[in-house]
DNA sequence: GATATGTTTCTGTAAGAACAGAAATTAACG
DNA sequence: CGTTAATTTCTGTTCTTACAGAAACATATC
């Protein structure tokens, strides 16, 4: 028998989501095959092995492979193995929170550590140099703005799952109580 | 006199800035030559004009009016005109914070927004359609997630910026506050 | 250790985005 | 209006990244 059709093993809406899934990984910086792979053992109730997402996807073989490696690395993913069974087999971190903060730490790292570094760098730089006083002044305001960004963050990152799922169902409530709105 | 060499008309400091402020572009979805464009004029005490950005960092022509015109887009940088002077000149936003917001707000929009409207869409088909009791549960969850995400920052979004450094310059004090901290 | 099964690395191709340079358009001023 | 200056749109090229398919490599089981 040939090939399926990519996703023709899937109900509507589950085609629907995958797909989509990987259309906005790449505005995540994730790529399209990393996202549907991650799309697909989200809404699976069971692990799969790799040929079960080469077939439903429609992808090559060394795709899968990679992305997988990729997605384990980013830690949204795990290999586990069923008993009776050699094939390696791989299920999606179910917890939506968990995978939020992973995704988050992982672009903090690749978005923000790079330019704070940079910034510091800069600022000394400039201030040994002496040179362009307005260029430091600026450059000392977005240094500030970074560390307070970056620490902020740290905080958040240290605190429970829940403790953070808590805040943001406090909503305004929360600001009420900090004394920051009527 | 032929064109000078691209930057050399900025220090060693402003040099290093733009190069890696256009680098970090790419990872936050503004291409290179608009995230360099912006760098400059974040480091610019007068606003600029076209051929000012173009000669400065040696790029055609169209590609600076093309940026500019996305930078408006994003309303991180704005047009001015200087008395006596018929072209267009461009300057950055000035405060970290405002720009922050806005390019949070983009990201939202970019990001988050597609999502959530086609989690609504699925889990409504799903509903209807009955089948995948287990896909059902899992949409249903991601939706919940992306709608207090949304909710969360539409609140932080409204209040006026001062209020948002306050809670980032308290950090772990807010916590306790809240009592979700000992 | 031979074979079957599964995984990774390598190489070329294809698709997409960014960009330069030219052409076309618009606006300003005499 | 005609001329000049400024800006935008268009077209083709280059560069990057994702990807397929093949080849090389590992691992387990007999």
């Amino acid at each position: 028998m040939n090939p399926p059709a990519p996703l023709a093993q899937l109900t509507p809406v589950e085609q629907k989501f995958v797909l989509h899934w990987g259309e906005m990984g790449t505005r995540w910086g994730i790529n399209r095959t990393e996202a549907q792979i991650h799309a697909l053992l989200m809404l699976s109730p069971k692990p799969l092995h790799a040929e079960q997402i080469q077939e439903t996807l429609g992808v090559a073989r060394s795709n899968v492979s990679n992305s997988l490696r990729e997605l384990q690395n980013w830690g949204v993913v795990k290999m586990v193995h069923l008993p009776g069974d050699r094939r390696d087999h791989f299920e999606s971190l179910k917890n939506v929170w968990d995978m939020f903060r992973i995704v988050l730490h992982e672009r903090k790292k690749r978005e923000m550590d790079p330019t704070l570094a940079l910034l510091r760098e800069c600022t000394q730089e400039a201030e040994r140099s002496g040179n362009g006083g307005y260029t430091e002044k600026r450059l000392r305001e977005l240094q500030n703005f970074f560390e307070t960004m970056s620490g902020w963050y740290d905080q958040a990152h240290a605190l429970p799952q829940e403790t953070l799922g808590k805040v943001a169902q406090m909503g305004d409530k929360a600001l009420k109580i900090l004394g920051l709105r009527a």
